[in-house]
DNA sequence: TAATTTCTGTACCGAACGATACAACTAGTT
DNA sequence: AACTAGTTGTATCGTTCGGTACAGAAATTA
């Protein structure tokens, strides 16, 4: 990550950039998301950033670090609606409303399709320890909050005590993903959110 | 996939083989399988099967084809045990039993974990789109076997009339691709079946 | 205006990619 | 034994890969 340059911290110096950090970022994000990480060339982002080479390096690093950015952007992206949908005072109707607006994201035609984290999970077979490990960290985390929030649910007495927390995020996680995945085959918001009509069912009583 | 020779149709004529057919196959799917069609190099594939260039291009056909042979094989391999389960009389345990065979084959240690057929899907942004069609005709095919047994059930009584078969079919394919990916990230086949155990909840009543 | 700083564009690096030409080799056929 | 069909190993093809050196362009500073 040496050499990456963040947003302007004082004022610019030199020559200004001809394109706009976050929205570059943004663009590399589509074509990873859309490719995978071994599958996105160089040349394909540069062309879609509409950046040359030596600009995509000195601001973002090399390919793998420009792939750790856009996951990491890709996390905060989320990171709002996620933690709004968890502070629902029913975890139930939080739960619920997270994998709607997860629906909503992933079938979205202005969006590449499915879960970008799903994409990335598939392709760092070919990356680095040090990303695998990365990713792991940010799954975990996710894991860690949704866990959080239903030992929240239980302490509240709208879980039965003795509820596993970790088998029920687990199970959610499975329909998270299951969604993202079917999205990517194809499937419309409305079919999705037929599909969480009956994952929802799971919740236990 | 001009050029690709099958297992022999007569008797050998020439120098045989030095390997042997499937094997290879089974090999190079599990390649294809870790690292994503991309991310499997010619290199990758060759030192796994145990067989150089030349011999691969003249039985499989190119990469392109290798890689189509691979999920071939895999949905027939998976075939049997998919109708066996299907052909169950009760539809319910059916479907049980076949999320049960899938979580078992995906969090394997004898597999690369999680479901090829996932990988492929993710894979597939980057290849030709002969081969997406290909994919999708798969697909289609589970889907609609699927459909057809939950129809066979709406008419056998066992779910009550007007049931959607296709969102139901579509809800547990949600379910099996999120296996996939959640046994991809690591879970155990009893945190699998723990899962499959609130899954199965979405069943109509 | 001169000096300095930063970014852009071209042109290129060595390495790895998918794919093959070709000769040596090994079997069955005659 | 001579011939033919098919496989194997080596050595290489042209292309694309990720990554950079370097000169010129565009801004601020003095």
């Amino acid at each position: 990550m040496k050499g990456t340059k963040q947003p302007p911290t004082d004022v610019a110096r030199g020559r200004p950039k001809a394109f706009d950090y976050e929205e570059a970022l943004d663009t590399a994000m589509r074509v990873f998301w859309t490719r995978g990480y071994d599958g996105a060339s160089l040349t394909n982002l540069t062309d879609a950033m509409g950046i040359n080479r030596p600009s995509l390096y000195a601001t973002f690093g090399n390919k793998e670090d420009l792939f750790q950015l856009t996951l990491e952007r890709y996390a905060q992206q989320n990171a709002t609606v996620f933690a709004e949908c968890l502070s629902h005072v029913s975890a139930r109707a939080g739960m619920d409303r997270l994998l709607r607006e997860a629906a909503e994201a992933f079938a979205s035609p202005a969006n590449p399709g499915g879960c970008f984290w799903n994409q990335a999970l598939m392709s760092c077979a070919t990356a680095t320890s040090k990303m695998q490990r990365h990713m792991k960290k940010m799954a975990a985390g996710f894991d860690a909050t949704l866990v959080g929030r239903l030992e929240r649910a239980v302490a509240d007495g709208e879980l039965p005590p003795g509820t596993s927390t970790t088998d029920l995020a687990r199970y959610f996680s499975v329909v998270f993903q299951g969604l993202g995945l079917q999205a990517r085959r194809g499937s419309t918001r409305d079919e999705l959110h037929r599909a969480i009509d009956m994952a929802m069912r799971g919740w236990p009583t």
